[in-house]
DNA sequence: GCAAGGTC
């Protein structure tokens, strides 16, 4: 018996086909990447039986790249981004598809491809077929490989595809392909490129990328028009006449609705104020409908949990999946919006009757069915449905106010429309116009389910009669101001980019999350989409430079050129080397006139020479802090507008170390070589987190428990000289090394060159100091035996004395004590070991560090 | 460290 390979999209959608195909009789094997293997015994064309193994891969099997060495961003200019060779690597290598693919396909004589039936889709038929052509005898054969047409996952649909099998479209697939070449090749260059500019010139932009793409820039790009459309608003005064009149009274609308000349409106209403009474010149009434809702499609779901839950368009799709993989929906990816034929909607309302949140209008409108909507068939998916009767208590909030919502959505649309009535009376005065409207609900039709779009309260009138004369109460002329528009909100921009072709519906919230994870807008409260300092000044920057780069149209005018390929009508080749030297010009364009955006950064950013080296992150909002030298000297976040004082000094940014109490990135201040020196966090250094540790103190002055920086981690022992001191050891100048008092200025500089010092969980047996590790690089050891790594007493190790030195810091003020016989007078004499042991010069033994700790949590 | 497109 013959063997045929069938290949889905996904692994869903491998079983629903086999179980269409099979009649339900399939089994089914779980492979290790996620995807299922189910199999069968059924006719096949003319080949009688055979036997059937349906699978599927997960979306793209192969992802294009540069070739590795072109990886590099400090090696490679970006321009040669645009003609160096590109490859094609798997995915996910993990997930091992091709192999996984080519296993399934041993024994196999067919290959039918179930892929999606849009232009990605085809282009993964090409991926899969070339994973099984060593496999597959003649793959390429058109009696060999067929593709399935389908347009629903239906019974009729699917078996109907199976009867009329067709071939891959070379020319869409290829399509993809340039799709795929040309975004990698710009996008890739662009961000390179201004990434690499922007970020060595400016110490507070905050984003560490400063990415362009095909579909992003064009979404910021709508963004910040509306900004600018709000800053460029001009408001302008109106006036208008209000009439009140009838019994009860109410107030009319003027006809001319406004005018926006002072003199003109006073004249009209001098004119007005001549009549005592209107005349009702008609009274009319009619009834009006507001449709009840299309099936439910992922760029509306998206705008809808938006625009009605709040839940954003990236968040709203991660439920969605969520309650798809759990079974409680259908796919939620769809573009179509309309039924298909033989769609059991009786079968889905059937199943939420039982919902004690919205079972009363389940049963409600099985009893009044109404057929749904006519609307676009994309012939990817149907509708996004309820499956399976979920609870409340089954979710968390979010995801069950997304599912209430979609199954009210379902129930909304075969409900009756909403129905009202309007009615108008029209009254004049001399030559002037006055109505009044009132609406009356006569059915609610889909809002008793959907309730959030319930009708306003029933609008009373007075019972005007045509052709009779109504008493005038009060007229009056009134003013008001144009407003200029609001802020984008997140449904309106899907809205946009659904209009012009930007993303898909499964990218569209991808390109959103970016711009807002790039730091270009900010989600402000009712969803709106607020663009930051740097979303404006890169896409005022594009405009200047070249207004195409963000225009939503260069987007569409690729396609249109993609679609050539597609269509068969053009070449691969001179579309893609066409596309690509235009884009090239552009980018080399670009380059040359990147001043005039630079202008545009240096009047909102600080330049990084200005602002100093040492500019470390907010452990609030993690962005970078200005860093503002001219005294005092302080840190300041302009994103949490909050200062931080520093110590007056050398302060730079303490490699990548963090607080791990507030998540402030270090500082290592210090005084010169000889000085002072110690890591602090900015935030701790004006708001000690513990009790015992004092205003203005550096990490030796924190009692964290395991910070690797704090000084119960680094302390040594109770200081030589001072009485409450400890020293800690600082190893914020590595190589150089030293012991410093955390209180006063002693100093002791030891083991210079040292690769590594850790203090010891172990005290000296002699002092009561804790032990400390000291390694040297094995050529550099200032060891006498040369060995690399010892173990020791900084002040009572005889392999250390040489290595130990002490001496004052210089330039700070004279500590208590002092006195020249102290140590031998800062020289390299024997450490202060004496003095550290004996007590007999004058000096205490270092105290147990611990019991010094102790100290200070009294 | 980059794009956009599938899907999980």
């Amino acid at each position: 018996m013959k063997s045929v390979l069938m290949v889905a999209e996904k692994p869903s959608l491998a079983a629903s086909l086999a179980g269409i195909l099979s009649n339900g009789r399939c089994t089914a094997k779980r492979g290790n990447n996620g995807c299922s293997t189910h199999e069968w015994t059924g006719p096949f064309r003319n080949e009688g039986n055979v036997h059937f193994r349906m699978t599927s891969v997960c979306g793209h099997v192969m992802s294009l790249d540069f070739i590795s060495k072109y990886t590099s961003w400090d090696k490679v200019d970006p321009v040669q981004l645009f003609d160096c060779p590109t490859e094609k690597k798997e995915c996910n290598p993990k997930q091992q598809m091709r192999s996984f693919l080519a296993h399934e396909a041993r024994g196999c004589d067919y290959l039918v491809l179930w892929l999606d039936c849009d232009k990605e889709g085809e282009n993964i038929c090409f991926e899969v077929m070339d994973a099984v052509q060593h496999v597959i005898h003649n793959v390429y054969s058109t009696f060999v490989t067929y593709r399935a047409h389908f347009s629903a996952i239906t019974d009729k649909d699917i078996k109907g595809a199976m009867e009329s099998l067709g071939h891959p479209n070379k020319n869409e697939a290829k399509s993809v392909d340039a799709r795929q070449e040309l975004d990698l090749r710009i996008g890739c260059a662009f961000t390179r490129f201004q990434t690499k500019f922007f970020q060595g010139r400016y110490g507070d932009l905050d984003s560490s990328l400063i990415s362009y793409g095909p579909c992003q820039t064009p979404t910021l790009g709508f963004c910040v028009k509306r900004h600018d459309d709000i800053q460029l608003f001009k408001p302008e005064t109106f006036w208008y006449l209000q009439l009140v009149a009838g019994q009860p009274e109410v107030t009319l609308e003027w006809a001319r609705g406004r005018v926006f000349k002072k003199n003109i409106a006073i004249m009209l209403l001098n004119r007005v104020k001549e009549h005592k009474e209107a005349t009702v010149e008609s009274v009319s009434s009619k009834e009006s409908f507001k449709s009840k809702p299309q099936a439910l499609n992922t760029v509306e779901l998206m705008r809808i949990c938006s625009s009605g839950l709040g839940i954003g368009p990236f968040q709203a799709m991660q439920i969605a999946e969520r309650l798809y993989t759990q079974g409680y929906i259908s796919y939620p990816r769809t573009e179509t919006n309309q039924y298909p034929e033989n769609f059991d909607l009786h079968a889905v309302l059937r199943l939420l009757q039982p919902s004690g949140d919205f079972g009363d209008e389940a049963r409600a409108i099985s009893s009044d069915f109404q057929t749904p909507r006519k609307g676009k068939d994309a012939g990817d998916h149907p509708p996004i449905t309820p499956m399976k009767l979920g609870h409340r208590n089954d979710f968390d909030r979010d995801t069950w106010r997304v599912y209430e919502f979609i199954c009210r959505h379902f129930m909304g649309t075969i409900s009756r429309d909403l129905k009202y009535r309007t009615t108008t009376a029209k009254l004049k005065v001399g030559l002037e116009t006055f109505t009044c409207t009132a609406n009356v609900l006569l059915d609610a039709g889909f809002t008793k389910v959907m309730t959030w779009q319930a009708f306003g309260k029933d609008e009373a009138m007075p019972p005007f009669v045509q052709g009779t004369q109504v008493p005038i109460t009060d007229v009056r002329l009134a003013e008001s101001q144009t407003g200029p528009p609001d802020y984008l909100t997140e449904a309106e921009l899907i809205t946009l980019m659904e209009q012009h072709g930007i993303g898909t519906d499964a990218s569209i919230p991808v390109h959103i999350n970016n711009i807002c994870q790039r730091n270009y807008v900010k989600i402000e409260t009712g969803r709106k989409l607020i663009p930051t300092t740097l979303g404006i000044v890169l896409v005022h920057g594009y405009q200047k430079i070249d207004p195409e780069l963000v225009l939503p149209t260069m987007r569409s005018e690729v396609e249109r050129m993609l679609t050539l390929i597609a269509k068969g009508s053009a070449d691969f080749n001179d579309v893609l080397r066409h596309a690509i030297k235009i884009f090239k010009l552009k980018f080399v364009y670009f380059v040359q006139n990147i001043a005039s955006m630079d202008m545009l950064f240096e009047s909102s950013f600080s330049p990084l020479a200005e602002s100093g080296k040492a500019h470390s992150r907010c452990g609030k909002c993690r962005r970078y802090m200005k860093y503002i030298q001219t005294k005092p000297a302080r840190l300041y976040c302009s994103h949490c507008e909050d200062n931080y004082t520093l110590p007056n000094g050398n302060v730079k940014v303490y490699r990548e170390f963090k607080c791990p109490l507030d998540d402030f990135g270090l500082l290592a201040f210090s005084t010169g070589v000889k000085g002072r020196s110690f890591a602090f966090c900015p935030y701790c250094y004006n708001h000690p987190p513990f009790r015992d540790m004092p205003k203005f103190g550096g990490c030796n002055t924190c009692t964290h428990p395991t910070c690797p920086h704090s000084l119960n981690t680094l302390g040594i022992s109770s200081c030589v000289e001072c009485e409450t001191g400890v020293l800690v050891l600082d190893s914020t100048l590595s190589p150089t090394w030293k012991l410093g008092c955390n209180r006063c200025d002693v100093i002791i500089n030891c083991f210079k060159g040292a690769t590594k010092i850790t203090v010891e969980e172990n005290k000296c047996s002699e002092c009561g100091a804790q032990l400390v590790n000291v390694v040297y690089k094995s050529d550099k050891s200032k060891f006498k035996d040369g060995s690399e790594e010892k173990s020791g007493c900084v002040f009572c190790s005889s392999e250390f004395a040489h290595l130990v030195e002490k001496h004052r810091a210089v330039a700070s003020r004279q500590v208590r004590s002092g006195g020249p016989s102290r140590g031998g007078g800062g020289g390299a004499a024997g450490p202060g070991a004496g003095n550290a042991r004996g007590g007999r010069h004058g000096g205490r033994p270092p105290k147990d560090k611990m019991a010094q700790l102790a100290a200070y949590f009294v």
